[in-house]
DNA sequence: CTATTCATTGAATTTATATTCAATAATATA
DNA sequence: TATATTATTGAATATAAATTCAATGAATAG
């Protein structure tokens, strides 16, 4: 009986995914809300029955985006090389296979390192610096010899520069080739 | 005798130099032409003297740009594993330590990657596709035995990714330690 | 020294974009 | 069916940013 609610539902839904998609390829200040109207086929006054603002609607993509990163991140951090091993083989594997989760990663980089990101995003991404996170974990596999020796900062830095480039790279291009995620992990492994 | 003509100079170069900081860090749109003005200690109009436009201004620095980038790729293609080596260190030894080049290279990469750079700008980066460029040389290298198997254009992406995720990073965060250039080539190079 | 050219500013203008709103059509409720 | 609620639009408004301009002062040339 109740067309419109899930109708709604639907429609935020195809805002939300196509303002991910112009976000991530323009960035936010480039991205028109007439964009992201005609993506969806809505006049520009529809859109904003849907979302009060544009930056309410990156808000709740970077809101979505929070709540699915822990899947990403192997949360086994036992054993510091099978960590990034997994790590970059689950990430890799979405970046290819699920475009959606490999959208989501690059927006939260986007937020990270854009200054032209919205403070109000901004603040909603304290605390979660994937690079100094794992510099622990890089220190672990320096100690047990797996991991190559030099500062673990810069591995660190190496580790998730290819990563998040790799992912940039497929997200513009899905149609290229997609690297092994051991190749990634060669970067730090001990030889 | 002329003190207006050197004085000029001088202020195009601090303008180029605000600019290029504003646009790497915050993208083309983002970046307003008030703020460029401000971080130079002028009045907007006066910036408009300097340069026709905010587009025209972007376009310079892609120029220049363009200008130099063969200095950071090595051009001793004969053997290709040294090839990798060279640009790799190369282009790390810059973005450490050069800051200028650093950021030339990441703007040169913002205009080809963003959606957002003005379509006059991307016209002048058209051929210049780093990636496929080098697929022939991974090739060659697998062939002499040199680089490890696998998609040349998959290992093309990941050794790129790598240099420009660093970049990257070390741009918007110069105190960082930069990684080795070698632990790069350990992605592409045979074990 | 005088006239001319250039640098500089702040305010005015134009253009682009976000946001609101009044009016209408479609759907739901009773 | 009648009434209320929600969806939708296109035009109006507000805001913000880019660009122009007239006026003023400083440097230069003759």
């Amino acid at each position: 009986m109740n067309k419109r609610i899930e109708q709604k539902e639907k429609r935020r839904q195809d805002i939300l995914s196509a303002a991910l998609d112009l976000f991530i390829h323009k960035g936010f200040a480039a991205t028109k809300v007439v964009d992201i109207a005609n993506k969806v086929n809505m006049s520009v006054g529809l859109l904003f029955h849907y979302f009060n603002s544009k930056e309410h609607l990156y808000e709740e993509l970077v809101r979505l985006g929070l709540s699915g990163p822990e899947s990403v991140m192997s949360n086994d951090k036992s054993d510091p090389l099978t960590f990034f091993e997994t790590t970059a083989k689950q990430i890799l594997k979405y970046a290819s296979k699920d475009p959606l989760t490999a959208k989501m990663f690059l927006l939260m980089k986007q937020v990270q390192y854009n200054d032209a990101a919205p403070d109000s995003v901004k603040l909603m991404l304290k605390g979660l610096d994937t690079i100094s996170q794992t510099v622990l974990l890089i220190e672990a596999g320096q100690q047990n010899g797996t991991l190559r020796e030099g500062n673990p900062m810069a591995l660190s830095i190496a580790y998730w520069a290819a990563i998040q480039g790799v992912c940039e790279e497929l997200a513009i291009n899905p149609d290229l080739p997609c690297p092994e995620s051991t190749w990634i992990v060669d970067m730090i492994r001990r030889r």
